[in-house]
DNA sequence: ATTCAACATGGTAGTTCTACGAAATTATTT
DNA sequence: AAATAATTTCGTAGAACTACCATGTTGAAT
């Protein structure tokens, strides 16, 4: 039986070394290429064309989602699966509905990757316990397997959600974008909406959460 | 030239992978030991004497801050790295003042980790490229070496920090804790003060950064 | 035993945010 | 070019939050 080629991606080289040491010990596995970033991803699998893609959400330059996107529609046949530094249901859904076959924290044990890599390899879907649960409850509020998905955040809006984490008051944040506060008011309103929490405190945590703030940037 | 003993601890075993890859290739270190949380590292510690200990920030049961404290009053000799997810000024100061003397973000360069090893050997303070910048201006700040400490938070403060970050309102709050919600907005001022920072934003960013909300607990 | 500091509790006034609604101005699609 | 969708712009009312201040309680320090 021939050995799978994996290719894995993370923007943390720490976390990638610890990563690969895993991956690499497991037996019938063979790690062909990595990155550090979407882009690099990218070329990479149109390179190697691995049967597996182990990458994180959150990258510079093109994110783990649209990378997937991208990956998922060229290699129907590809398994992937996202990594993770929270357990985010919007992030986990918008990655499914990219195309990922499953889904593992950070923090998840070394014997859940194998279960993982074998489950991505036969493109049936795989969530690492801590995810599992929460996830559940979201799926089955869900019907069936049509996702509603994250609805994507404009430019402004991304913008907005930036200077929240900042703590910048409406007013404060219409002074920098040169608009009225309203309009801010408005974005604040619609960011809301679109992911689906309840005040100020929910737009940050998606914030960070998401990688739009902290973690490197900034 | 002897060898210098090294003790690492995180509870994100992957990540301990990749920390440990990286410092047992490095000439003239051995591990000694591993933990998983502050309690065990500080056994360990006492058990094997290290030369140096490159600890996370926040663990569970005991967080890296206040093992720090003991480590450094029981082995006033001994190298203490910090490493963090984020560059949270705070922490940072709170992990120096506990007696630690260096500190490195997670995405830092292998390279780095060297440097810092070297330093913290010495005794000498070191700070990776990504968190002296902005260190700089806040030591700057703070006149000469008397950094003003975190003020810590007291058990209620910490809860309504959590309660906070799930998006729960003053009133929703006071209910859960079986208080007055005035109450709930008097601890949410003390904890704007403690933390020096301007809103709901500025609480939820913290309760993130510092492990309080989010990461494996919720 | 007393003094001091930190904690827990509330009041008032003013600011900032959210909900709901609506209009005008761009993109995008057909 | 028309239709549709998304973006930008406001208004008003009410909810939620912050600033400033004051009191009783508790626990540690002198």
């Amino acid at each position: 039986m021939k050995s799978l080629s994996v290719i894995l991606a993370d923007d943390h080289s720490l976390f990638l070394d610890g990563l690969r040491m895993t991956v690499q010990d497991l037996p019938g596995i063979t790690i062909c290429a990595e990155a550090r970033n979407g882009e690099v991803l990218l070329q990479k699998v149109r390179l190697h064309k691995p049967d597996i893609v182990i990458t994180d959400i959150s990258m510079p330059v093109v994110d783990g989602i649209q990378a997937t996107r991208v990956m998922r529609s060229d290699f129907p046949h590809m398994g992937i699966l996202a990594l993770s530094m929270y357990t985010e249901n919007n992030l986990i859904m918008e990655m499914i509905n990219a195309g990922a076959n499953g889904y593992l924290t950070k923090n998840a044990d070394p014997a859940e990757i194998t279960d993982a890599i074998d489950a991505a390899y036969m493109l049936r879907p795989y969530f690492c316990k801590t995810s599992s649960r929460q996830l559940c409850k979201t799926l089955a509020a869900s019907q069936s397997f049509s996702f509603r998905q994250q609805e994507p955040l404009s430019k402004k809006e991304e913008e907005v959600v930036r200077f929240v984490c900042q703590e910048l008051t409406s007013k404060e944040i219409a002074l920098q974008m040169q608009v009225s506060f309203r309009t801010v008011e408005s974005y604040r309103a619609r960011i809301l909406e679109k992911i689906g929490v309840r005040g100020t405190a929910g737009i940050v945590v998606f914030g960070i959460k998401s990688g739009i703030y902290g973690g490197d940037n900034n």
